[in-house]
DNA sequence: TTGTGTGAATCCCTTCACAGCG
DNA sequence: CGCTGTGAAGGGATTCACACAA
C-alpha cells in the first residue's frame, strides 16, 4: 500500500541523464493535466518526451512503482511523485548575481517563478546599478552577498556575471552557504564539496550544432 | 606527415558528450594560448577541462593523432585541429528570432561574435518592435523569414520566442532552409530530417540542481 | 625517459523480453 | 487481457595499461 514513496533512503547512484528525463516527463504530465487527461501509459509518455516506453518505466522504477499494471499511470499522482523526487515540493529561494543583460532576462522570465524558483535578491558590483529597483527588490552590492544569503535563507545562486569575475563570486557564494549554482559564465568553477554546479554554456551548444552541420556535409 | 587531418571520411558515430568535451578543450587551449603556453599534455588539458587524461587522448584519437609522443600537444596546432573538427573555420550566419528579453541578451552577448557566430538578422512578430534598430540592422517581421534566410544565406536560427509560438516558427525556419537550431523554448520541436536542434532549457538545469540538493539531505 | 595512441577490460546506460499483477 | 516492473542482454562510453615513438 505504501509503495513508491520517495526515493530510496539507500541512495543508488542516479544518472544525470535520467534526472533530466524525469524533468521532461514532468513537463509532459503538466501538459496532459492541463488537457484534462487522467491516465497515461509509458508508451504515450515516452512519445511525448522523445524517448522509449522501456526507458520511462526504467527511470521511474529507480524511485518506486507508480503505475497500475494493465492501466498506466495517474497523471496527477505521477506528477506529484516526480515533483517530490525532483525536490520541488518546497519553493526554492534564489539569488541572482549579475544584473546585466542575461540577469535581466532571467529576472523577467516567468517560467522560473511558476515552477517554484523565487528570485529573492539581485546583486551586482556596478555602483551605477546598485540601489536601482528591479520589481519589488533593490539591486544590492555583491559585497553584501554573504550576509544576505544567510538572512534570506538562500539556497541557490544564479551566476550571470562576466567570466573574469565568476570564480571570485562563486567563492563568496559558497562561503555564504549557497548549495547549488547555475553558472552562465563559460568557465569550470572550483567549488568545495557539497556544492553542486550546473553550467549553461551557449557556445558549447552552438559548437555541437556546427559540428553536426559540418559532419552532415 | 599528413596524419591527423580532419575527421575520418568514413564517419564513425561520435557521441554528443565527446563533442561537448572537444568544445571545452578548445576553450582551455585558447586560455593557454593567451597565457603564452606552447605545449600541453593530455594530463594538463584534462585537469583544466574537468576530465581525465585518458579521456582527452581517446576523444582526440577519434579524429586523428595530433600529439608528439613524449612531449604533448602544440597548443596552437591542436586548437586549429579542434576548430576544424567542430566546423569553426568558417563564420556562421545566424538568424535571431524573437526580440524579447532573451533575444536582446543574446544579441548583446559578445561571446557569440567572437567565436564566429554572426547574427545577421533579427525577427519578431510584434508590430511595435518591427522596424526598430538593433545595432546595425532592423528588426524584421517574422513573415519575411523565408525570404531573408535565403537572401542572407543563413544556416542557423536561434529561437527565443514564447513556447506557444515556437513550433510554428520552427516550421517556417525549416521550410526556409535553416539547418541548425538553438531552441530556448521549453518544448521538444518536431523537425524534418536533416535539421539539427539543440535545446537550452533552464528549468531542466534548475530541476536537476534541486534533485541533487534534495538527495544530499 | 616521457607522454601519446590504442586495444582490452570495465562500467554504466539502454533495450529487450517476459513474469506478474490488476 | 493490457501494461507495468524488472532481471538479463546488449551496446556504448570510460578507464586501464602498455607498446611505441620522439
Amino acid at each position: 500500500m505504501t509503495r513508491g514513496r520517495r526515493q530510496a533512503p539507500v541512495s543508488k547512484k542516479i544518472s544525470e541523464s535520467a534526472v533530466r528525463r524525469l524533468s521532461l516527463y514532468l513537463r509532459t504530465l503538466e501538459e496532459l493535466d492541463r488537457a484534462g487527461q487522467e491516465m497515461v501509459s509509458s508508451e504515450q509518455l515516452a512519445a511525448k518526451s522523445a524517448t522509449t516506453a522501456a526507458q520511462v518505466r526504467k527511470d521511474l522504477s529507480l524511485f518506486g512503482s507508480f503505475g497500475k499494471r494493465g492501466f498506466g499511470y495517474t497523471v496527477e499522482e505521477l506528477g506529484r511523485a516526480l515533483r517530490d523526487i525532483l525536490g520541488l515540493t518546497q519553493p526554492w529561494r534564489v539569488a541572482l548575481i549579475g544584473a546585466g543583460r542575461i540577469g535581466s532576462a532571467l529576472f523577467e522570465y516567468r517560467g522560473l517563478t511558476h515552477r517554484g524558483f523565487q528570485i529573492v535578491a539581485v546583486f551586482d558590483c556596478d555602483p551605477s546599478k546598485i540601489g536601482r529597483k528591479w520589481g519589488d527588490s533593490m539591486i544590492r552590492d555583491v559585497a553584501e552577498l554573504e550576509r544576505v544569503v544567510g538572512d534570506l535563507d538562500i539556497q541557490i545562486a544564479i551566476l550571470a556575471v562576466p567570466v573574469e569575475a565568476v570564480q571570485g563570486v562563486m567563492d563568496q557564494a559558497s562561503r555564504a552557504g549557497v548549495r547549488g549554482v547555475l553558472n552562465f559564465a563559460p568557465r569550470r568553477l572550483k567549488v568545495p564539496a557539497g556544492v553542486t554546479v550546473k553550467d549553461v554554456n551557449l557556445v558549447i551548444e552552438l559548437e555541437s550544432l556546427t559540428f553536426a552541420l559540418s559532419q552532415g556535409v
